[in-house]
RNA sequence: GGGCGGUUAGCUCAGUUGGUUAGAGCGCCUGCCUUACAAGCAGGAUGUCGGGGGUUCGAGUCCCUCACUGCCCA
């Protein structure tokens, strides 16, 4: 590595090189611990700061491409990951990827549909090869996007939730869960996706509220003689053509209109079938004209209605939505069959009415295909007991959510939580481990693939056809990655020492689909894994994470949601070749504050791209010293570098005033870390880098840099030395945020003799000592001096290069420390020459601080007029500052009750501002009046 | 219908348990190619903290209410 960088910085010359490195290097692979190792009384006792940290990447669907939402919840795992890492921890990141079910199936068929092939074609083996066959060719397409990105990950334990081992866990789960009465089957009312032809879980439908139509249709009502009489009771629905499956009309046993109805049957109208009017307590009298009809095969609300007044269920339809009913409507589609039903209806006049109505329609989350609520036979689990100890695992603390709130949306799920419907009509997947018997038609359930059945021993078993949904294997994966169910003596040193996981990071979209449902299982089925010592394992120790992070939404420029539609999709390794990894990475923490949406635009990504080039070209400004100094024979000491920088008393002001805010930088960066706030982390960093490191003291170790013959080696040496120690801290310090970046310039640093691989490994920045308090209340000084200076030139119109004398008044302690670091002031504020007085000048105009007024001595005309414009603005707001402070201390009781702190900083501060009147008015009054 | 949030500078957002006269980045205006950086440097302007009421010595912060707005669940 060289000294040698390009003028300007260009991410795209670096950062392939180093993503390919990490990779190759295998960096952040952390070995498999041997059993045993551990022992529990070690674990126990182990200070907290020991524990591994670990984390598991929410597996990206592998038929996706990574998007803005992947970036920042990888971005802010990578921050966390590798600032743990750097810290100290032993850090382990799990990536992988889950199997899809739906999505991956869809696409491979496809696939299949052009090559004009349906897969029942291949028939389900060859089926599921082809699936394979995909996989292989495109299902790293993800995770390879994520090696571009730097992730800190250890490739060498990537999974795959259909991989042979975490199979094995899918299977043990199942029949234990069955084996517990934990897993049913039965028929019952599921969402069925007419396009996807398979059930989906409750979670899997997106309600959408949508304007329909209220449909009043009269149903006759038939007298004791079984013939009509005449009357009808006028029912109302959405849907009319579930008409066809109708087995009652229900209305409310209060209801005085129906009174009258009690008992009576109605004819169901197109069909001719006798239903009862049942009455029941559910039916809202107030909603349409207080009867509905009631279909149990094809509404959940019926279907229990159904239930409860013992009525039989019609199905309706098939499995893609077509009428499967004899008769006029026969293989019609649910809607061309609501049309020809309404039709009909109006023609024998039955149609009363149609009302405009918007209701909440259910659609399929992957197609967005109405949902079908249809009756039909399929797996669920029996969810109280998971749910019940997944609640008192959040109740009791054992884990906690960032931003908190989502503990109250949890909870809200949890308590009105429904069974879970897992099996799924599609051949992708795992399979579910049943086999129903052709003779005495029992099911055997096991984790061996059975050659008989286990009631008859009758050979002619079948395989159940439905697999798992794919949250199924994935809310195990916090158990399976770590090898259960096979925890043995041998083999256990995994799941000893990574169980539980440290952290989750993820969207709140998938707060129920899959972290609630990690925590179920994972308590579950932890809890019955003895602790390393044999001791029974505790709730804590059950729980599959210790915190949880919910991060927001990441939108457009303008607030919008991404979507494909919509054409606002920000592709971010498109905005990453563009700008650097590095830039979008620091883009996205700055602006992550937790509970709050991104708004990503990429103005703000220029922005720190801009910042990177700062730190590129203040590394530029640092190589050309060190080599300008090794040509006289000063080098600095290496030995400083890799820890935290120190000063000394006899140090130079900025020496000890830029460690003292490297120690303080580093000990928010740390804290806000702690508490998730990587926007807070980000912006600090930001902050010292850019306004006290390179505005500052670049700008005054310019100052100490002497390369002349008649140089104080020694001087330069230590400037150089202190320059060199700093910068290589903050590389460390920002190197989690920015790796790529700071990883060139590292490597740069050590002119290709590194301590180690990669930044990665080296050690994070934490303050440490006492803070150099006085060096920090010094600089504030010098630099509040330069600051006024500065503005009074601009005012009084110097030209920029040309230097000035000064005239500053100010205390004696303010004159020593002044005087003590002219050179500082002189070369920042460009004066030539300060001459301390007891008052300004008279006809100069002059800027004040509390503690100082300062002048420069130019001959150009003051201008008056804005002068003038710029004192009445300070008179203006001193004016209201002096106000407010005579409001609160002219107000006994605020006197008598508030904090003395505050009341004595107020008084201060009305003193200053004060003078600052004072001093403003004096001047307004002597400028020359035209 | 139930639940949760948001409303602070032109834009995007911070603002810890109430405490001094409300902040940042970007954008904007002015002047500078000052040998690390024009992706830069220096200086500057900008707010009835959504409206109303209350509690308090003190409210952007707590309570009530209204308005607008977003999300989740049914």
């Amino acid at each position: 590595m060289s000294h040698d960088l390009p003028k300007a910085y260009d991410p795209t010359a670096i950062e392939d090189h180093w993503a390919e490195y990490w990779v190759r290097e295998n960096l952040f692979a952390v070995k498999a611990p041997v059993a045993g190792d551990t022992p529990a009384s070690e674990a126990s006792s182990r200070p907290c700061g020991q524990h591994p940290f670990t984390i598991l990447l929410p597996p990206p669907n592998v038929t996706g491409r990574l998007h803005m939402g992947h970036m920042l919840n990888q971005t802010e795992m990578d921050i966390l990951t590798r600032w743990r890492r750097m810290s100290g921890r032993k850090a382990l990141w799990v990536p992988g990827t889950d199997h899809a079910g739906i999505a991956t199936q869809m696409m491979v068929e496809r696939r299949l549909a052009a090559e004009g092939k349906t897969r029942q074609d291949l028939g389900r083996e060859a089926f599921v090869e082809r699936v394979w066959d995909w996989r292989k060719e495109f299902g790293g397409a993800i995770l390879g996007q994520m090696k571009r990105l730097g992730a800190s990950v250890d490739w060498d334990r990537e999974y795959f939730t259909m991989d042979e081992r975490l199979s094995v866990a899918v299977r043990e789960a199942f029949v234990r869960l069955y084996e517990q009465g934990l897993i049913y089957r039965g028929a019952y009312i599921v969402n069925w996706c007419p396009r996807c032809q398979t059930a989906i879980s409750d979670l899997e439908v997106v309600h959408e509220e949508q304007k329909g139509h209220l449909w009043e249709i009269k149903y006759p009502v038939i007298g004791e003689d079984g013939k009509d009489t005449g009357e009808f009771l006028t029912i109302a629905t959405t849907r009319p053509e579930t008409l066809l499956g109708d087995v009652a009309v229900a209305i409310h046993p209060d209801d005085e209109r129906y009174t009258h109805l009690h008992g009576k049957k109605l004819r169901l109208p197109l069909v001719g079938r006798e239903i009862p009017i049942v009455c029941d307590e559910w039916v809202t009298r107030e909603f349409g004209t207080g009867a509905v009809k009631v279909t149990p095969a094809h509404d959940p609300n019926d279907f229990a209605l159904g239930e409860r007044h013992h009525l039989p269920s019609i199905n309706i339809m098939d499995d893609s939505g077509h009428v499967n009913v004899e008769g006029a409507y026969a293989g019609l589609d649910r809607y061309v069959a609501r049309k020809k039903i309404v039709a009909d209806l109006e023609e024998q006049g039955l149609l009363v009415g149609i009302k405009d109505h918007v209701h909440a329609v259910g659609h399929c989350d992957r197609c967005k295909t109405t949902v079908e609520p249809r009756l039909s036979t399929q797996w669920f689990i029996k969810i109280q007991p998971l749910a019940d100890k997944a609640k008192q695992a959040v109740n009791e603390g054992h884990i906690r959510f960032t931003p908190e709130n989502y503990k109250k949306t949890y909870f809200e799920w949890m308590d009105n939580i429904h069974d879970w419907c897992i099996s799924r009509q599609l051949w992708w997947g795992h399979r579910i481990p049943v086999w129903h018997c052709a003779d005495c038609h029992q099911m055997t359930v096991a984790k061996v693939d059975p050659t008989a059945c286990s009631h008859c021993g009758s050979k002619n078993i079948t395989q159940e056809t439905d697999v798992l949904d794919t949250w199924f294997s994935s809310g195990l994966l916090p158990v399976s990655v770590f090898g259960w169910p096979n925890i043995t003596a041998e083999n256990r040193g995994d799941f000893d020492a990574f169980y539980p996981s440290s952290l989750l990071v993820t969207g709140f979209d998938i707060l129920f689909f899959w972290v609630a449902r990690m925590i179920m299982l994972g308590c579950w089925f932890a809890a019955d894994v003895p602790m390393p010592d044999g001791s029974k394992r505790s709730l804590a120790d059950s729980v599959p994470f210790k915190d949880v992070y919910i991060h927001a939404l990441v939108r457009d420029a303008n607030r919008e949601k991404m979507s494909k539609t919509k054409g606002n999709v920000v592709d971010p390794i498109e905005i990453v070749g563009q700008y650097g990894t590095d830039a979008v990475r620091f883009t996205l923490a700055s602006m992550a504050s937790p509970g709050t949406d991104i708004a990503f635009n990429v103005a703000r990504t220029e922005g720190y791209r801009a910042f990177a080039n700062k730190i590129w070209n203040a590394a530029r400004f640092l190589f050309m010293n060190v080599d300008r100094a090794a040509e006289l024979g000063i080098a600095v000491d290496a030995s400083v570098l890799g820890t935290m920088p120190k000063s000394e008393e006899k140090d130079p002001l900025e020496a000890r005033w830029i460690v003292a805010e490297l120690q303080q930088t580093a000990a928010t960066v740390n804290k806000e870390l702690e508490n998730y706030r990587y926007d807070n982390a980000a912006n600090t960093i930001y902050q010292f880098f850019w306004g006290s490191f390179c505005d500052w003291y670049l700008e005054i170790v310019k100052l100490r840099l002497d390369f002349t013959e008649t140089a104080d080696k020694a001087a330069t040496q230590a400037a150089l030395t202190t320059l060199l120690s700093v910068f290589e801290a903050s590389l460390r310090l920002l190197s989690p945020f920015m790796p790529f970046l700071t990883e060139e310039i590292w490597h740069a640093v050590y002119d290709g003799n590194p301590p180690a691989k990669s930044i990665a490994l080296t050690t994070y920045p934490k303050a440490e000592g006492d803070l150099d308090q006085s060096a920090l209340d010094a600089m504030a000084l010098v630099q509040s001096l330069i600051v006024e200076l500065r503005a009074v030139r601009k005012e009084a119109g110097v030209p920029e290069k040309e230097a000035v004398p000064a005239e500053v008044r100010i205390d004696a302690a303010g004159k020593a420390l002044i005087e003590a670091n002219s050179a500082i002031v002189e070369r920042l504020a460009r004066v030539e020459k300060i001459a301390f007085v007891s008052e300004i000048t008279a006809g100069l105009s002059k800027h004040s601080t509390a503690q100082l007024d300062a002048a420069v001595v130019y001959e150009k005309q003051i201008d008056v007029a804005a002068e003038t414009e710029r004192l009445t603005r300070d008179i203006a707001k001193y004016e209201k500052g002096m106000a407010a402070a005579a409001r609160q201390l002219g107000n006994e009781a605020f006197l008598a009750k508030a904090p003395a702190a505050v009341v004595e900083g107020l008084k201060k501060q009305a003193a200053e501002t004060g003078q600052l009147l004072d001093k403003a008015k004096a001047a307004l009054a002597a400028l020359p009046k035209n």
